[in-house]
DNA sequence: CGGTTATAGTTGAAGCGTCAACTACAGCAC
DNA sequence: GTGCTGTAGTTGACGCTTCAACTATAACCG
């Protein structure tokens, strides 16, 4: 506890607030190019997971571990694009809590249409700005990062946070 | 019009599919370990970018650059710190319209407190699961597409967009 | 100067995301 | 079977973010 903190140094510094930077900067341009075509990026991810699915359809806690939402947020953002009819909720059949999603027709026509914005925006905003050995490192990266968030035990559970001042 | 869209290749769509992943998770765990401490990590970003600058104090509009948000945001979000005696406004002394935002001594104290969970918790999450060469091609690239993002002048502005059915 | 345009920042409403509470069903124990 | 515990998903309230509209000042131009 007494312990000094390990600070970042200098060259870690730097690279950490260009993360920060351009992770924000990546995700308001993407998100801006698709907002243009009529749909938010969450939805788009949503969409988008489904379309790769087999039979275009998939269980909701499914889609919400794919696209790291919270469940509850999944809820919402598909009814968000069940009322815009690009999406059907179904119970599950092996299932009676689960409920399983489905893109319909409108929504495989809309995903579709999407994708060509969006892959020209991801080019445009992140992998043709890079050399390629460059953007192979990144994902690298994001694979070693990912893997130690599955891994690391602290980050789902603690549920109570000690200090909180009434 | 009617040319193909340049998909991503497969290894590409892996890259590309990590960076999604890792950058929701590592958000969603960095901002988590903050909020224990009773912080969000928006409202971090803000006073840490205040504590480093001449005489702890910022125009919004600097601060908005620095932290990738828009000026209404930083005017909400500094108005949240202002009501927890974090931040003070004060009118910019060379212009009429400005306003110059400025950490308090509770302030002060407050970032340097949380700064020590959140280096811990940006290396737990990030620096320490990458090896040193990773980390430091992760913050190159992440260079890159930062000045890429500066650099591209449909970014900034068209502030409309074409097709929206009424 | 007076008029025009651009910049700095705020405001309030609407939309999205989070959180805790809740329903409903599954799985296991006995 | 009954009861207990865990999982799937939804709901509504609250808080944060976005968006468009607005005020006020600066900067430029004639």
């Amino acid at each position: 506890m007494a312990s000094e903190a390990r600070w970042l140094t200098a060259d870690e510094q730097v690279s950490w607030r260009a993360y920060l930077r351009a992770t924000r900067e990546l995700t308001v341009a993407l998100d801006r190019d698709l907002q243009c075509e009529g749909i938010s990026l969450p939805e788009y991810e949503l969409l988008s997971m489904l379309s790769e699915a087999d039979d275009d359809r998939l269980r909701m806690s499914a889609l919400a571990d794919l696209i790291v939402q919270s469940r509850s947020r999944v809820t919402h953002t598909a009814a968000r694009l069940e009322r815009r009819g690009w999406v059907q909720r179904r119970p599950a059949p092996d299932d009676g809590r689960g409920v399983v999603l489905e893109l319909t027709d409108e929504g495989r026509d809309a995903i579709r249409r999407f994708a060509v914005t969006h892959v020209e925006s991801v080019r445009r905003h992140l992998v043709d700005v890079l050399r390629p050995d460059q953007f192979r490192a990144l994902g690298e990266a994001m694979l070693a990062v990912d893997a130690a968030y599955q891994a690391d035990p602290t980050t789902p559970d603690p549920a109570a946070c000690p200090t909180m001042e009434p």
